[in-house]
Parts: structure tokens; C-alpha cells; sequence
DNA sequence: ATAGTGAATTGGACTTTGTCCATGTCGTGG
DNA sequence: CCACGACATGGACAAAGTCCAATTCACTAT
């Protein structure tokens, strides 16, 4: 997230996406969608936004929290978990629990996708493997749930711990 | 975990498993095979073995604990995590992490299986789909990792949390 | 049966991750 | 440009897990 500085003007100018035009298309596209819900454009959730946009990598919230402050340095934990949980509500960010430990979060939600995890040094891949998983589960095995979604996460050792290792 | 109510004898007297005659033949089989393998058997570790074998629920760290201090008040709770730790390691017993909270335990580690929750409640439901999920994943989608493991994990709601919603 | 020794246990401090809440601020519709 | 209600703040709290020095104890060899 070095790739450009700059400071988010006041809260009070009111800013529309047009008005930061380094923004990806992606993005400008996410917020307007946003707002187009209901949704109130801070100056916080935007950097939160912006933060998950940046590199598609999967940041646990304090790590989002640390890269956003780095935008806006007044930026409390707080914002961040809220931001991040109306994200995951809005369906607009996946939420990922591969370790037990700090949830990461996934700004790829639109398309469907799978992760592999190296279980020495937790880093994530996005993967997309072949055939519907839901299929894989008979009507015999559901117990009488309503199956929504699956979630299935390979785990491994990446090539740089291997070689580490070795 | 009512079904029998007694207390471990005192470390120094040499306990092995004929001495305790109402264990599940599973577990009497899982202490032996792990004391050949050179683990200690210590009363705290017995106890924490014979909770995971009671119910096959997939309990807590701190749901063992609770579980094992009926048996032997003083374990310590680092007793506990270490233990589970220790079988989990050698393969005993499983980790899931289904939520972002705590990880639970899963002693059935010896029958490929996946598990089903529910997004409501949090109860979990082993199943068996059909077909190996590995295979789903081509060389070509897995970067060089050396993958070992796939964890599905099915989301949906079950069917009284389906029948109070309603 | 007993002693020695290194592995296991203990408990408490500490860290990490996440939630809650009262107060104050600011985005937005009018 | 105002008012109001949604949002942000930070600090206290809670839950889950790790670490460590001191102590206890299971096992092996005698």
C-alpha cells in the first residue's frame, strides 16, 4: 500500500467517487452500490474500502485497521470491526476462519472461489477448484438443513516453507 | 458426562488400563497405542482422552476443561490446551475452526468426515459427502504447495433453528 | 521396592482478538 | 444551511490462547 500517498480531505466537503480518480473501478463501483443502499459515505469506511481493494491479499482486521490508519490515522478498532462486519453482512466481503485464530476477510466475494493455506506460515491463496462442492453432499446427509454455502480450505505447505524446511 | 461419577487415583499409584474398567474400548485402545508411542500417562492427560471419547460433540478447549475438572479439580487449563495440542499432533484428534472463535475438537480423526453447522446455533453435524474433495483441486490450482488436508465445512440452518424462525 | 531424572503440570501473567457502550461528531435530506 | 439520527471514538471489558519458572511425578534402571 505504498503506491500513493495522500490524506482524506475533511468529513464535512462532501466528496463523491468521482472526486479521488486513482480510485480502481472497482471500488467507486462497491461505494456507489453502497450508497445507493442506504448506506452513509464516511471518510472511515471509504479508507476501509480502499484498504480491502488495494492488494487482494486476505488481512485479518487488525491488519486492515493498521493500513487504514496509515490513510487516516484517527481511525479507531472499533470503525474498522464495525466497517468490516457490515461488509461481510452486505455481502460484499467473505469472511474466513482458517486458523482459529484472527478472522481474515476477503474482498473477492463476487466470484466464487476456494482457499489453500500453508499451515506453517498461514499465508492464503484464492483457488477454484472443479465442480460444485455443494453437489457433493447427498440429501441423505443434510439432516434436514438448509444448505447455503460451503466453505472448503486445502491445507498445505506453501513452497517457501518447504524449501525453508529442506 | 453423568453416566459415572469417580475420582483418579493418585498419580503415584501406577494406573493402567485394566485398573479402570468401564472406559470405552476405544479409549483403552488410544492410551495404549499412545503410551507405545512413549507418551507419559498421567492422570490429567487420561482424563482429558476420556472426556473427548464421552459424547462426540466437538467441544472447546475450555469445554474440555470444564469437562475434565469434574474428574480431577486441580487440571490446570494449560494441561488442557497442551494436551489437546499433544493430540492433535499425533493425529488423534482433529481442529476444527468453524466460526472465528474457539477451535473445537473432534476425536473422530480416524473416518474421513466433514462437518455441517449451523449458522444460527453453532451446532455441528458430522457428514460424509460423496467423492474425495483433493481431487477437486487440479495440479494446476495448487501453486507449488504440497497439499496434505481439505476441511469442508457445509453452512446453513438447522432445522429447529428453521422451525423458530419461521 | 526405590531413587533419579527429565518430562509434565501448575497457575498466573500476558497477548491477541473481539465486543460493548456512553459520548460526541458529522453526513444527509429537507 | 439546519437538524437529526446514524456513525465514530476510545477505553473498559471479555474470550481464547500462549508462555514461563517453579514444582510434581511417571517411568527406567537399579
Amino acid at each position: 500500500m505504498d503506491k500513493v500517498q495522500f490524506t482524506i480531505m475533511t468529513n464535512s466537503r462532501h466528496i463523491t467517487g468521482s472526486d479521488i480518480p486513482w480510485y480502481p473501478d472497482g471500488m467507486s463501483d462497491l461505494l456507489e452500490r453502497l450508497r445507493t443502499r442506504g448506506w452513509r459515505l464516511t471518510a472511515q469506511r471509504r479508507v476501509v474500502a480502499e484498504v480491502l481493494d488495494g492488494d487482494h491479499v486476505h488481512l485479518t482486521a487488525d491488519e486492515v485497521h493498521a493500513r487504514a490508519a496509515r490513510l487516516l490515522p484517527e481511525i479507531s478498532r472499533a470503525t474498522v470491526y464495525n466497517t468490516l462486519g457490515e461488509l461481510v453482512t452486505l455481502g460484499e466481503v467473505l469472511e474466513v476462519s482458517t486458523d482459529g485464530r484472527a478472522r481474515r476477510y476477503d474482498p473477492n466475494a463476487h466470484h466464487a472461489h476456494q482457499h489453500l493455506v500453508c499451515s506453517h506460515c498461514g499465508t492464503i491463496r484464492d483457488v477454484h477448484p472443479v465442480g460444485d462442492p455443494l453437489a457433493a453432499l447427498p440429501a441423505g446427509e443434510r439432516f434436514g438443513f438448509t444448505v447455503s454455502d460451503v466453505e472448503v480450505t486445502y491445507r498445505g505447505t506453501c513452497p517457501d516453507c518447504s524449501a525453508t524446511a529442506a
